[in-house]
DNA sequence: TCGACTTTGTGCGTGCGTTCACAAGGCTTA
DNA sequence: TAAGCCTTGTGAACGCACGCACAAAGTCGA
């Protein structure tokens, strides 16, 4: 059977502006077997990273850097080496025992694996102030996303111009993601708005929804909904500086925080914490973002 | 070592020079949340998790609603009860078995361990295009939270007035966040400026960062960072769309998303495929792929 | 050509998080 | 008071993910 391997097109766009003598490595053959292993089922924690890998990469290809060894670019991308290998070894066998990975080829694998040897189009929905900035801010996708279309309810919105592009009513939609292809949709609406915009996302044909709204969304099946939740985030933050504050106060062990009824100090302010117990100041290590 | 030339470390911070194999040891270092987490076991998981039930919860109050069962907080939330009810127990009990869960007395007992009852002031480093939309986007941080100060490294912008603030230069930030006792900043620069940014958090005494810089973070043991990551988030989007769509084109195909063009089958909705496992009954279901 | 060295790929143990399923507990009604 | 019903809280099983440690596999130097 004829794999599916880059026909036309050749050298991804951002292929190393070196001249790259591995193209031939680029069209090997995926063995059946590995094919296979990567189809059937790459872990989303891995998939989740993989964008970060290739990130690292990236600016290694940008420092004319050939090779790097999994410790290496482990340590670029903030994770264990171990688990970087792992992640890696569910795409096949890209590196080199006793050498390392050739980052040329793994960018093209990375990317081809994330889908990214195509553009995506996308569409925004919601043009607050949000969406504005996501509509403008030309990196947010890197590369491999294009915004073809914004949108939002607010008539008074519409038929701004923002980022160069018209916003356009929400009865457009379907129309527009139908003729541009879209499947994936951006949602950066109140949370109020956020599942009727949705519903109309889906309803469009869209199947993949990135939402900042802090909403909870309710989507057929084979859609997949990625959340982005800034007010939870601060949250979870303002909790960890609470307990390292709790704990700078009184003993470990939640003296007073393990009891349900706290009495919290509504008064008292959450004052530099910077001088925990004992920080051994000026040690740099990644810190664990938890998922 | 394969790096053609890696004279001088004077690689700034940021840059993914990894060298450095003392670095990689102090990675193995446990997380400072992890470990004070560890002191009550509030599993980090269910943090996260705290701020959708506190969003539901508010929601029940605003409706009158006073009591609730662990079935319907769930699903507001979209977690299922059993998770939802474990989460809950790790905060004491505060349901009564046959009856549910009393809404005030939740929402003031899950507010409180957030460390709600406070208001948590930040700072916010960088204020371009996504730095001035979280800082207008008032309920960005819905409750509890105040952007006390706004900075960014050009002097471009210092000065300009954004949201009612005065972008203040970095210079300023250690004093900023010692006069007004800010522990948690949120960094929104370039991912070139990102570590020299948050270098100047951290020294100024932030021992909390939310950070929307595509660049992985060194940090000191002892301050957080939660990490934001759109384009990784818009990829992940990609990598789950192309596989739909491998699987719509027929059976597991190559791992390229070969065709440059005709990413869709216009009009044609990549029905059904689930990756998620079986989901109790209900027409509409939300999607799993949480982080 | 051979041996020493380097680094990948992975088998395996461990711990965390999720889910099931049910006993415990509390309200309600007779 | 006692029986019946309902929902919580949790013991236990399961599965995933992480990290260690090492054999396999390749490079490099003599």
């Amino acid at each position: 059977m004829s794999t599916p391997e880059d026909t036309g097109r050749s050298a991804p766009p951002w292929a190393p502006a070196v001249p790259d003598p591995s193209a031939a490595a680029l069209q090997r053959a995926v063995p059946a077997a590995e094919r296979l292993l990567a189809e059937r089922g790459i872990p989303e924690a891995s998939v989740a990273r993989l964008p970060v890998y290739l990130r690292a990469l990236r600016a290694l290809v940008e420092r004319g850097v050939r090779t790097v060894s999994s410790e290496e670019l482990a340590a670029a991308a903030g994770v264990g080496s171990a688990k970087l290998r792992r992640d890696l070894s569910h795409l096949g066998s890209y590196g080199v025992r006793g050498v390392g990975y050739e980052v040329a080829p793994l960018v093209a694998h990375v990317s081809r694996e994330l889908g990214l040897t195509q553009e995506w189009r996308v569409v925004l929905v919601g043009v607050g102030n949000l969406g504005r900035a996501l509509a403008s801010h030309g990196g947010f996708a890197e590369r491999g996303t294009v915004v073809v279309g914004l949108f939002d309810a607010d008539p008074g919105v519409v038929g701004q111009e923002v980022a160069g592009t018209v916003v356009r009513p929400m009865a457009d939609l379907a129309e527009v993601v139908r003729s541009e292809g879209v499947c994936i949709g951006v949602l950066a609406t109140p949370g109020a708005g956020a599942q009727a915009a949705c519903d109309a996302l889906v309803a469009a044909g869209v199947t993949g929804v990135l939402t900042f709204a802090p909403a909870v969304l309710q989507v057929p099946e084979g859609v997949d909904v990625r959340k982005v939740d800034l007010a939870s985030e601060l949250q979870i933050l303002a909790f960890h500086e609470q307990r390292k504050a709790d704990a700078a106060r009184g003993g470990p062990a939640g003296a007073g925080a393990a009891q349900p009824v706290d009495p919290v100090p509504a008064g008292l302010a959450p004052r530099a914490t910077a001088h925990a117990p004992g920080h051994p100041r000026g040690v740099r290590r990644r810190t664990g973002v938890s998922r």
